[in-house]
DNA sequence: ACCCAGGAAATTC
DNA sequence: GAATTTCATGGG
């Protein structure tokens, strides 16, 4: 399948940047991955993206994920006027999309995420999915379903070295399992209900709600604020607040995330 | 040996 | 209630 006309994308800016754990780069530049339980691959020729293994049919699934019908140029030209620093962010990487992912995977992903570092966290999840995902072709497996997980216990969860985060994903996986939290609902009430609702999971704080809103409900007001972004808002913008940055705030969020590890030396 | 990692819970003051 | 400690695991 081929989805053409696309602008403001780069498949490793978009794929790499910290809110995705499972795309693998290849040799030719192009990504392979599992999302939504299909095994696909990304090619990017000039504004063509074509997906290698995706069924015509999910032609909106994947244009969804990519974000493809908001525009990033209009987005980035906003933001840019907000501060010069976010303008040089928002240029070191234009291709950065925020992608519409599985919201039981980003929870789960970013359950992980806390206290850990994005190897490591992508060798967890890696583990995972080998371990309670279904196999889909050789080496590649799904994402294990909720459902799944919730009807594991901690000490099941010991081979993939999550350590004291197990108990975190059983028991965000039984409250998404078992209905008493309705993800699907959370894309749709207000920000701050579906914030609170997430974090009556064991494990679930501020920063992890909020990337599961932005990447896994596409929530783009929300601004994770993770050990990173609080030494980039003190070091280049002290005089914003994630609310500065507003209806896209957490695009902006994004291109400072990246354009801040790309430049550790800022903060020395 | 020590420090840190896209934090949050548990404990202590 | 706010500040500090602990929590597994692995890499530098």
């Amino acid at each position: 399948m081929i989805i053409s006309d696309i602008k403001d994308l780069a498949l490793g800016e978009t794929l790499d940047c910290g809110q995705a754990f499972r795309w693998k780069e290849n040799e030719d530049g192009s990504f392979t991955g599992v999302a939504f339980g299909r095994l696909v691959t990304f090619r990017l020729d000039g504004s063509n993206l074509s997906i290698d293994g995706a069924d015509e049919s999910d032609r909106k699934l994947w244009s969804d994920y990519f974000d493809l019908s908001l525009d990033y140029g209009s987005v980035r030209n906003e933001l840019s006027l907000l501060h010069p620093t976010m303008c040089d962010a928002a240029k070191y990487a234009p291709g950065i999309r925020i992608l519409a992912q599985d919201p039981w995977e980003a929870l789960c992903s970013f359950v992980i995420s806390q206290n850990n570092n994005i190897p490591r966290i992508k060798l967890i999840i890696n583990r995972l999915c080998e371990a309670f995902g279904d196999p889909i072709s050789d080496g590649w497996y799904t994402f294990p379903s909720a459902e799944t997980i919730a009807a594991l216990e901690p000490d099941d969860l010991a081979p993939i070295k999550a350590g004291f985060r197990n108990r975190y994903i059983i028991d965000a996986a039984r409250k998404t399992a078992s209905g008493e939290i309705d993800l699907e609902s959370l894309k749709t009430v207000p920000v701050e209900e579906a914030r609170e609702k997430l974090m009556t999971i064991t494990g679930v704080g501020v920063k992890v709600a909020d990337c599961t809103l932005l990447y896994g409900l596409h929530r783009l007001d929300c601004f994770p604020l993770d050990v990173w972004m609080k030494r980039a808002m003190a070091a280049l913008f002290p005089e914003l607040t994630p609310s500065s940055f507003g209806k896209y705030g957490g695009i902006a969020q994004q291109y400072i995330f990246h354009y801040s590890r790309m430049h550790p030396e800022l903060f020395e």
